[in-house]
DNA sequence: CTGAAAGCGCTAACAC
DNA sequence: GTGTTAGCGCTTTCAG
């Protein structure tokens, strides 16, 4: 590995000069630097950035936990964040926790260790207190998830407005007996998409019985597929559904065309988030879009922001951002045939 | 920030006497060890990793180096990856590229200057020589794609295989005029799985026109809606088609949607890689099913091996590890009904 | 069993 | 304009 010193006894210079230079000090002289920079190239020199964090020059590492990458949310998270973080000179250290909070746990020691400058987050629904410690002792983002107990900013798309818009248009078909399949209630998250739908049941002046929730552990594609077959057997069945994350809807799709549902003609549907397949299931799937690379963009360039005005206390402010989803229709929902 | 400095003052002994307590050395008493422990949590010491990386401690760190993402073949991955070094005290520092070596050659310098202690790469088809040379001083391991002038070990699917297999399938099932979408020759990925299909004409006593190839950029989905058109617009149409990476078979299935073409009765179809949505895509896709996440994690115990017992020289072997794929067979292939 | 001291590669204050 | 020097926090001889 070569040094600034290889460089600076290349040129019969020291290293400070050498240091001076690739810094674009004012005080080198032009000639010197294109020396300088011109051994360096050539030598392979990259500065060693161990040396550099020991005089306090900030860590460029910034981790990002999120439970799975495969998850098409987190993985449109994960690639918005490296652009817009590395656009700046930071690099992403991507760790994953599964949704377990052991593993979280495990990751946020690492994160620590590795000295990252700053966290983006999807907190499992109860982190572990030291967890929570560690995180105190960094600038951290929450995204997507929030959680009582995390004083953060956060970041993530109105949950309560993505279900209530998408139970408003089955409403607005004339749909009336309407089901949910949604995740756990232990998350703000859930328990937020979960009132948009009871509330838009309650507005439209139905009976709370009317809005069929099932809920499931966060992410779990066989739970929709167990939710829906259950809510098809009850007396008298909805008409259409609400999913209420990605996963669930690929579990949904997945069940629905198992078992030959006929869509929209027995059954109406609204999905969550737009995937590939999405336009391509049965007559289309009617979903909500949500601007993730925006939020991941937007939550990048937060922490960017606030990493380099480093103003310790100010990390207390309870900012929100709540990004609003967008109906798309397509084929899957239509008026009620019964 | 703690340091063991305050650690020792904590308890009057010296730095010295911290670190070894710390490293669990023999030399040190049971007594002092447990004082340390204890007095270190309390103060909520964390080893400073730069401090210590100068001392020669190699990075937990390894960058990983794919086109992007939100392609589900690298985050898949990219899970394997973070997963299966996880496991062993590693970090993934994730960088994308685009398919951009000019991105590419900076992501490479990023990961150079915080010091991974190797590299998992999905090069672009012409790396910048800088790249080239920057991948001399590091251990690092080709994924997926292998590209000439890279010497080092590669972890992939056989190409040529998965392509031929594919491409038997549908002559077995008596299809004669096929056509081929996939991506650039200039990657050896891209020449060896048309080269599989290819061969396969040409083992069946077929004239190679009859295998119709249209090949576009890597990673394009629209060059498939058009390569596909195109190919049905000609004279003598194909009554099938092989498609050669996730992102085309993604292109395929949304134009033939599009289209309204009857799949399998007018046009077979076997795609590439296996995805949520290839399921209830028109009949359920008929495809090769890739083992990513094994190859995935294979690649990272095989550079941990290799990270752990540094022997320089041994990088130099040329170890090629081709994974086979495997065909699923669903509803959108069947015989020609021309 | 423990302490003192050197030094990793870099930056910045202080010379000249 | 450029060189000298002093550490940053840790590990690791070398001395006791």
């Amino acid at each position: 590995m070569t040094t600034a010193r290889d460089v600076a006894n290349q040129l019969n210079i020291s290293v400070s000069t050498v240091g001076r230079a690739l810094a674009d000090d004012p005080r080198i002289s032009q000639e010197t630097k294109q020396r300088v920079r011109k051994a360096s190239e050539e030598l392979g020199y990259v500065a060693n950035r161990a040396a550099r964090m020991m005089r306090g020059v900030p860590s460029t590492l910034v981790g990002i936990v999120v439970p799975d990458v495969r998850n098409s949310f987190y993985a449109t998270a994960a690639h918005g964040l490296t652009e817009t973080l590395g656009q700046h000179g930071h690099q992403v250290v991507l760790s994953e926790t599964g949704d377990d909070r052991l593993a979280e746990l495990r990751q946020l020691r690492d994160l620590a260790s590795v000295q990252v400058a700053g966290v983006v987050i999807v907190p499992t629904p109860r982190p572990h207190p030291e967890v929570k410690q560690l995180l105190k002792t960094l600038p951290y983002v929450q995204f997507n998830r929030r959680v009582p107990g995390l004083s953060s900013p956060w970041f993530g798309i109105d949950d309560h407005d993505v279900t209530n818009i998408a139970t408003k248009h089955l409403l607005g078909l004339g749909h009336r007996r309407i089901g949910f399949i949604g995740g756990t209630e232990d998350l703000p998250t859930g328990a937020d998409r979960l009132a948009g739908f009871r509330d838009a049941i309650a507005e439209a002046g139905l009976p709370p019985e009317f809005g069929l929730a099932e809920l499931g552990r966060p992410a779990q594609p066989t739970h929709a597929e167990k939710a829906l077959r259950k809510l098809l057997r009850i007396i008298d069945p909805p008409t259409a559904i609400v999913t209420a994350s990605v996963q669930m809807t690929i579990g949904l799709l997945t069940a629905a065309h198992e078992d030959q549902i006929k869509v929209p003609d027995d059954l109406s549907v609204v999905g969550f988030g737009d995937e590939p397949g999405f336009t391509w299931w049965g007559p289309g799937l009617t979903t909500m879009e949500l601007p993730v690379h925006d939020l991941a963009s937007a939550c990048g360039s937060w922490l960017l922001h606030h990493l380099n005005s480093d103003n310790g206390r100010e990390w207390k402010t309870t900012l929100s951002t709540a990004s609003r989803g967008r109906l798309l229709t397509r084929g899957s929902t239509a008026a009620p045939s019964r």
